[in-house]
RNA sequence: GGCUGAUUGGUCAAGCGGUCAAGACGCCGCCCUCUCACGGCGGAAACAGGGGUUCGAUUCCCCUAUCAGCUGCCA
């Protein structure tokens, strides 16, 4: 009964160490859409208790990021809402890990340990993979009152150390992934407090959710195996254990963990490479979740409507650019014209310098892009004639080759010189026109003419459409030019 | 190495004992068309392997393989 009452308070707890990655934001989205499913309040937590990688500006990035995706934290460093300070730096002044460490020491659950870097280096047992693997040996479990009250006076430095038993087994309950069950003498005696004072992020951890009253823990994959101890914690402590919720992890194509080097993992990279955050948001929400009919566009609000997190797969999943491209792409068509302009003028402005009817251009383009930056090229032939191969002109299925150009070309030019009227409409009524009265089919002429006006093979829009935006100069000056190649051809 | 987890087409992913094993991206073909794109239609493409349990396994159990994560005074 009183349970149900009971708000779900979730958290995002980033360490200000760089950029954000999609795994991280996802995290976030994942936390935000939990909490918010259930009218529930969502936190922001920074966890800079690792004061070596640290980074300047990370913090801000955090900010940004929660506020351009729409992720609006209740509760925060900059939104007090009862259960601050929410920095682990400005945490730790309070005294609250060292107080709560004792409090461990005194049960019996944790204890000091005095052993520097060398001991430790000795203890080391075998190198897999590069990497050594140390198992500590308990050593300054059995010091005596007597020398750790001598070594603490002596000013030398120490940590504390979870206790965990030899024997025995413990498991907990993940929502996803179920029961967990490990044996106690494979949890190492992870360190809660390091000689710096600060406490690990595994402690840290524990004692914040806890004390912010955080009703769901929501994080990577990769705490799974570690979080026995967590549990061990709570029950030390004879706290109530939260619900977790464990994610799948993303990876990249090669299957691998993704990494700040990939090159298109961070958020603001994404955005710099003209994907929507809208589109972002929507792709990650679909990449380890998936609803229960096979909609795939989702606003953010709709998220929150139909995010069920028992839906949460457990298998890890590819972060596919290509996908995210379709479904950006999806985001540009449906998005309104004013909208779309705003945004694809800094492209065009960059593209295109000669005036031109920008919104006309934008239009074209509108479907037919992926990602803003496309637009460049895509567009680029208007600013300036490419070079371009004769054997553009010769086209299979328009039935077209150098010859048969040549000629419709010529045919056409004194039409476009008498042709006043140059827009769109007027262009194409004329050239039909001049197709019925040569009895052949409308791509043989307009390939000819589009080729010699864009020098492209593709190009964002029709022959017609083209010289409207040329304009009658341009467009005699463009087909003149390609009659004088194909002569020369 | 140990521990933990995962395993449906190239990728995302539905399925929760009985299906011709959805759908999406990508790819291919056709249609539409003043090119391309959009749009429409269609196609190729998957249950890692082996044992069980069961009348019946993609679905439940075990083993193997593969991949990943953890094994830090990093989170």
């Amino acid at each position: 009964m009183k349970e149900a009452v009971v708000k779900i308070r979730t958290r995002y707890a980033p360490s200000p160490t760089g950029k954000m990655h999609v795994g991280n934001l996802r995290s976030a989205l994942y936390e935000f859409l939990i909490a918010k499913h259930e009218g529930g309040s969502f936190m922001l937590r920074i966890e800079d208790t690792d004061q070596e990688r640290f980074v300047e500006g990370a913090t801000e990035i955090i900010y940004r990021t929660l506020e351009k995706t729409g992720l609006k934290h209740d509760e925060g460093p900059d939104k007090d809402g009862g259960y601050g300070p929410y920095v682990q730096s400005e945490r730790m002044k309070t005294g609250i890990y060292m107080k709560y460490a004792k409090e461990l020491i005194d049960k019996g659950e944790a204890y000091y340990c005095f052993c520097g870097k060398e001991r430790l280096a000795s203890l080391k047992t075998e190198v897999v993979e590069g990497k050594e693997i140390t198992i500590y040996d308990k050593h300054c479990l059995s010091l005596s009152q007597e020398e750790i009250q001598a070594n603490l006076a002596a000013g030398k430095p120490f940590v504390i150390r979870q206790n965990n038993p030899g024997e025995g087994t413990t498991t907990f309950h993940d929502e996803l992934y179920g029961d967990i069950t490990v044996e106690n003498a494979e949890l190492d005696d992870m360190i809660l407090i390091k000689s710096d004072g600060y406490p690990t992020y595994n402690f840290a951890n524990v004692v914040d959710d806890h004390t912010m009253n955080i009703t769901h823990v929501v994080r990577g994959n990769e705490y799974l195996s570690s979080s026995p101890k967590y549990v061990r914690l709570y029950d030390a402590f004879g706290w109530e254990i939260p619900v977790y919720v464990h994610l799948p992890l993303i990876t990249d194509e090669n299957h691998k963990k993704l990494s700040k080097r990939s090159g298109h993992s961070s958020f603001e990279d994404l955005i710099e490479q003209g994907f929507t955050a809208e589109a972002v948001i929507n792709y990650i929400a679909l990449l380890g979740w998936s609803p229960e009919d096979n909609r795939e566009i989702f606003t953010l609000e709709e998220l929150i409507r139909e995010f069920d997190y028992h839906r949460i797969s457990k298998s890890p999943a590819v972060f596919d650019i290509v996908k995210l491209r379709w479904m950006n792409s999806e985001y540009i068509k449906a998005m309104d014209f004013e909208v779309f302009y705003r945004m694809a003028e800094p492209y065009l402005k960059k593209a295109l310098t000669k005036s031109f009817d920008l919104r006309k251009i934008a239009a074209m383009v509108k479907t037919r892009i992926e990602v803003f930056p496309d637009i460049l090229e895509m567009v680029s032939f208007f600013e300036e004639l490419p070079e371009y191969d004769t054997a553009m002109y010769t086209h299979k299925k328009m039935k077209t080759d150098t010859a048969s150009s040549l000629e419709v070309l010529s045919e056409v030019l004194p039409l476009l010189e008498k042709q006043e009227d140059y827009s769109n409409d007027g262009l194409y009524q004329m050239l039909v026109q001049y197709v019925e009265e040569k009895g052949c089919k409308n791509g043989y002429v307009m390939w000819p003419i589009r080729t010699a006006v864009s020098g492209r093979q593709m190009t964002p829009a029709g022959a017609t459409e083209i010289m409207e935006i040329l304009g009658r100069d341009e467009t005699l000056r463009r087909i003149r030019k390609g009659i004088e190649m194909l002569k020369n051809a």
